[in-house]
DNA sequence: AGTAATTTTAAACAATCATTTAATTTTTGA
DNA sequence: TCAAAAATTAAATGATTGTTTAAAATTACT
């Protein structure tokens, strides 16, 4: 690979950074391409030399934040772990990605209105992909008896839903820190699903 | 009151319920003046006769609807029933405004960005009333020993979110309808409370 | 019926942004 | 060092949309 091929993945690489610092701040429509350039001392133009168009970046911060958290939770499942304990695990995970990533982890609560078609398959595979590894986790509980409980699918998203929604209350400075709240979140779930 | 006073403000209602349909179909930065006039054969001009502007428009809209659910909520509470009883009902309500109103009921997940000082304290204010109103029976629940839970507040954020965050996957046509889907979250809750 | 108040409208304005373009600057590599 | 390639920029463009305005249409009321 010739030296301006790596270095303009760098940049690439920056940019996206960049990008998902600004749609964690202001979610995907406050996020302006002149401040994703302006974290980098660029001008929005140059932004265009590296994504086709808004919508490509935002696809692509998204996809690599989980991505990023999909690498996490299958580490969790792969360790020789009871499905309690990995449950709880890949619960902080999922707390950490959602507190610390806030929009850009959930981005596009509205996929439809933001990406295209081929985009908007290949999230639609991911976020499976992602919400599989619950599954396979609860599955697991269940066959060893470990957890009892109806409609797992279900009890999945509810359980998703209720970490997703913590970055709309949560106060850094909050009575719990965010490690306590993990600890208190992974006791209900585990108390729900027993 | 003069004859026009009141159809002005029948006018101002008409505005305010198709400000909330638009709302609920495209959120809140997509609702565009234009649609919601369009929507009673206006134009978005004639929206300014009645509002100041388009904050104003959608403060007007979260506080209808939060409202009604408070008003909603009070009912089940003022009834002679159990804790687990009465929980089941809000629970029911709260899923009945989080399908159905879907942007509208939890307008502004970032209400600091949309609205200004007074609004802002005013929505404060109501949410605050609403969520006590479930603080309110879990205590209940708690002082009559029929429900059994650590950090009863965290307990609270963790069932509504569970709740808010259905209308990102709810499908009407889904295998379950909605009927069955707030027995189960019924459930869900009161075995996580027990 | 006729006048004053009320309501509505079309058009202009203004602000914000994403995106394009053409020129300029910087870097690369012989 | 120097020409070609790569990267960056400033400025223009275009689209969207909230807001204002002044005139026109409608309605209320004597």
């Amino acid at each position: 690979m010739k030296l301006s091929e790596k270095k303009s993945l760098k940049k690439k690489e920056q940019i996206l950074l960049s990008a998902v610092k600004i749609v964690n701040r202001h979610g995907y429509d406050g996020a302006t391409m002149e401040e994703i350039a302006a974290e980098l001392l660029m001008t929005k133009g140059s932004l265009y030399y590296y994504f086709k168009n808004k919508g490509d970046l935002m696809y692509q911060c998204h996809n690599l934040i989980l991505s990023k958290a999909i690498d996490e939770l299958k580490e969790h499942i792969n360790e020789e772990d009871s499905a309690e304990e990995m449950l709880r695990n890949m619960i902080i995970t999922h707390i950490d990605f959602a507190i610390e990533e806030q929009e850009t982890f959930n981005l596009i609560t509205r996929p439809y209105h933001t990406f295209n078609k081929e985009q908007l398959q290949e999230v639609l595979k991911l976020r499976k992909n992602y919400s599989g590894l619950f599954d396979q986790v609860i599955e697991k509980g269940l066959s060893s008896k470990a957890f009892k409980i109806k409609e797992p699918i279900i009890a999945r998203m509810f359980m998703l839903g209720s970490m997703n929604w913590i970055q709309q209350w949560y106060n850094p400075d909050g009575r719990l820190n965010k490690k306590e709240l993990q600890k208190i979140f992974g006791d209900y779930m585990i108390k729900l699903l027993k």
